[in-house]
DNA sequence: CCAAAAGTGTTGGTTCTACACCCATGT
DNA sequence: ACATGGGTGTAGAACCAACACTTTTGG
């Protein structure tokens, strides 16, 4: 079946930079590529949009097939339209930006037959198309959104200690933080429900559990609370 | 002449949110519609992305070819694909963003045969398609962007009175800020020249003129230096 | 001389930064 | 007992918000 207009339209895809977090670094999701062009390269995950699906729906439908995952956080990052990006010809491609809890999908394999990988953030291999970009506006995104809204939270696992969110942000802000500074401000914000809960396992004094409360933040930010650092 | 693919695809637009600044009031720059759907309905400008030009030429070209303008700002806005956005079909529009000086385009007529014209943001007509999501969206990224980057200048003539100056942020940010410390600040930053001349034709005391110095501030802000309010 | 807007400093409160030691736990 | 990270307070500097009067100019 094919399908005729009267002028010529260009194809429109979605690709997804998925970020999530482990102990080491900031990790972004990466598929192998099976076909030319660029078989055998390392791209964002992606693919065509339907027509009858909103953008949005497309980026999670294609999280969910090439990755097997579902995001809590999922926004609109930019697109990216250059004329030759695609060497098949015209392609403008909508990225969307996602986080996740990594701790959770724990190196979820890829459900259909391609290779599905976490990377560092900082030492990617080469990828295909104009991915490159993709991957730097999203990093610059994270790290200009997460001084500002309270998304540094769906990197983590539900109960975090403040170390954890401390080193969260240092990774992703790529600067040290004072600790004393950093728990203060935080804890002024009075975000964070301490858990009568501390780490398990570990070979050193146990950290203090917390909660980040969803529900108190979005009661604050209707009566003009900001979030900040 | 026509064009036939394998898989349907959209058709895929842009669509410009022009913002101007006279001495009453934000405007934002309107076309009126001469064919159906939405004959007759003001619509933001905009129209079909050419196969061999880039989204941003588009977004120029459209302004160019409709209202005759040029801008020194122009950004992407945000990307709306909703399915029933358009009722001929599936149309993504990328939408972008500009702030022209209105005091330099004073009124220009449509180059082709629609209306153009210039609406206060806060009272705009009823508007074609989504394109009252589309102003709401711009307007939240005026409001949000003006206080940390300089742009609010591409909205001033060249020079300008400091009154002025806040006057814009006052209207954009849809509160009063303090004289005196407006002032301190701004001046603080050492991004104004100030020139050896005052405006002219005024039935009181005329103010000093300023120039915003873009080499210094390109310089400062590789420095680090952040523009705040 | 009146109307209109320009221009100008200080004070008190808040927030930010820099900085070092003791504590709890596991090995 | 030692190694590892957890947890805590203060002082000085910078920044912010609130506030009212005098000056200049044109009509």
């Amino acid at each position: 079946m094919s399908h005729t207009y009267e002028y010529p339209r260009p194809a429109v895809t979605v690709d997804c930079v998925v970020f999530g977090l482990d102990d080491e670094d900031l990790k972004v999701l990466l598929i192998q590529r099976g076909v030319e062009p660029y078989a055998g390269r390392w791209a964002l995950p992606g693919g065509f949009v339907r027509m009858e699906e909103s953008l949005e729906d497309a980026a999670r439908r294609e999280l969910e097939e090439e990755a097997g995952l579902r995001t809590s956080h999922l926004e609109q990052l930019y697109t990216f339209g250059a004329p030759e990006r695609d060497p098949r010809g015209r392609v403008i491609t909508v990225a969307y930006f996602a986080l996740v809890k990594l701790s959770a999908h724990h190196l979820q394999a890829a459900t259909d037959a391609r290779e599905a990988a976490w990377f560092s953030v900082w030492d990617t291999p080469k990828l295909a198309f104009d991915h490159a970009d993709v991957l730097a506006t999203a990093l610059q995104r994270l790290k200009g959104k997460v001084r500002y809204q309270p998304i540094g939270f769906e990197l983590l696992p539900p109960k975090f200690t403040l170390s954890q969110l401390q080193r969260l942000y240092e990774t992703v802000l790529e600067r040290e933080l004072d600790k004393r500074n950093f728990r203060k401000k935080i804890l002024a914000m009075d975000l964070l429900e301490e858990l009568d809960e501390v780490e398990q396992d570990v070979s050193h004094r146990a950290a203090r559990l917390y909660r980040f409360d969803h529900k108190k933040y979005k009661q604050l930010e209707k009566a003009g609370f900001n979030f900040e650092l």
